[in-house]
DNA sequence: CGAGTTTTTGAAGGACATCAACGTCTGTGG
DNA sequence: CCACAGACGTTGATGTCCTTCAAAAACTCG
């Protein structure tokens, strides 16, 4: 909705090297980009939007998703620091991205994929291997939303988040009941509900207003999970 | 379960071209691989197996997916003709996929991506995005999955097939009812009372065991799929 | 402190699942 | 060619998990 707060990007200095053979080079997995900053619900590109960049976060949450017409709306996935997003094979972006909260990113300048491997092998290693990550995580998360009961989501959207942003038992959601629940493919009420009952159950401590849980009992959850 | 009938694969002779500076190469867009047969319910390869090949499907349809120990299965993806499937990033595959009906696919041995780019760069613009393709679909069966009714997602479900197999209105459904729900996250019960409701309504007629529909409406889907 | 937003809790309803039985198709052997 | 068995698909009756509707509680930030 509102793409007009964003920080106008400022040049990232290229890193370059000065090779054996006199060729400059940039160092391998890197390759220059524009630092850029989102503030929290800022959208970074919509769906339908020409297609010009790609990014990887470097500091805060994005949520990608799409929206029915009715309003109906699914987070597909939610990426953290280090997380490619963005990149497309046609030239209109196919789903929207926004800031869940502030958020920078780096951003990398539409190109074909035969450029950029070309360029910098590397990073087009790192890039495909990127896809491949989002891919998996796609595929887990349909399992997720066509088999899973609302408990089992909530005990592996938990587990997930724990893992992937966490290095304790203690996590901070970022995001809000409204954008846990269209990522779990349940309502907000449902969401609560959940957690309330997990709290109860003492596998998990709610605190502060419901954003930090602590995971009290990490192999409960891993069972509830499935 | 059965990976027994699989026709041992035939290797299909490289295709080479001699150069002008004498560099003997392949054809773009193509690589070297493996011709193979599966029969219909044979599995390609199985979750948690040693990762080895990546796949395009040349004739039948594939079903990739995931199950839970329980055993309720969800279906990921079908692939059909021209799809790629089957490419990791760690070393053990992530998903099963199996043949829905006789299936011919061109197996590509594991390698790099890094290999693949320096030896055919436009074969690895192609994986790139074939990848990409496939996350696309995935970001759009999350919606299916997350969001949609059941006369929703089986609208989605009859008009992406006849876009993808069929350059008709009439589509021949290659797999059963079973794999239809494990897809759309529905029960065996619900697809077919869905698609009586549909035939019903005038928006498809059911032939032959239910095995070929004729789309009779197709804007009347369209109109259903959200 | 107070207005607006976000979260929680409660009561009632509905969409799809489950359980059960019947119908239909396919292929095999008499 | 027909009979039969087993697999696959359809239809019906009932149940349940999650949604929807409603309102109160808690939090945020000026």
């Amino acid at each position: 909705m509102q793409i007009l707060n964003a920080v106008r990007g400022s040049r990232i200095p290229p890193v370059v090297a000065l090779h054996a053979n006199g060729l400059t080079t940039r160092p391998a997995n890197e390759m220059q980009g524009t630092r850029r900053f989102f503030q929290q619900g800022d959208e970074i590109f919509a769906e339908g939007e020409p297609y010009t960049a790609f990014y990887k976060v470097v500091s805060g949450t994005v949520r990608v998703g799409k929206l029915l017409i009715d309003g109906r709306r699914q987070i597909d996935a939610f990426h953290f620091p280090g997380d490619v997003f963005g990149l497309e094979s046609s030239d209109r972006h196919r789903f929207t991205s926004e800031a869940v909260d502030d958020v920078e990113v780096i951003a990398y300048r539409r190109s074909t994929f035969a450029t950029i491997v070309r360029e910098n092998p590397a990073f087009g290693e790192q890039l495909m291997s990127s896809m491949v990550t989002n891919l998996d995580r796609a595929h887990d998360h349909m399992v997720l939303l066509g088999r899973k009961t609302a408990v089992e989501r909530m005990a592996s959207f938990l587990l997930d988040l724990a893992r992937r942003t966490s290095r304790s038992d203690r996590v901070e959601l970022s995001m809000q009941r409204t954008d846990i629940a269209d990522y779990l493919g349940l309502t907000i009420e449902t969401v609560s509900r959940l957690l309330t009952q997990l709290a109860r159950d003492g596998l998990i401590r709610l605190t502060k207003a419901g954003r930090t849980i602590v995971l009290a009992d990490k192999a409960g959850l891993q069972t509830l999970r499935s």
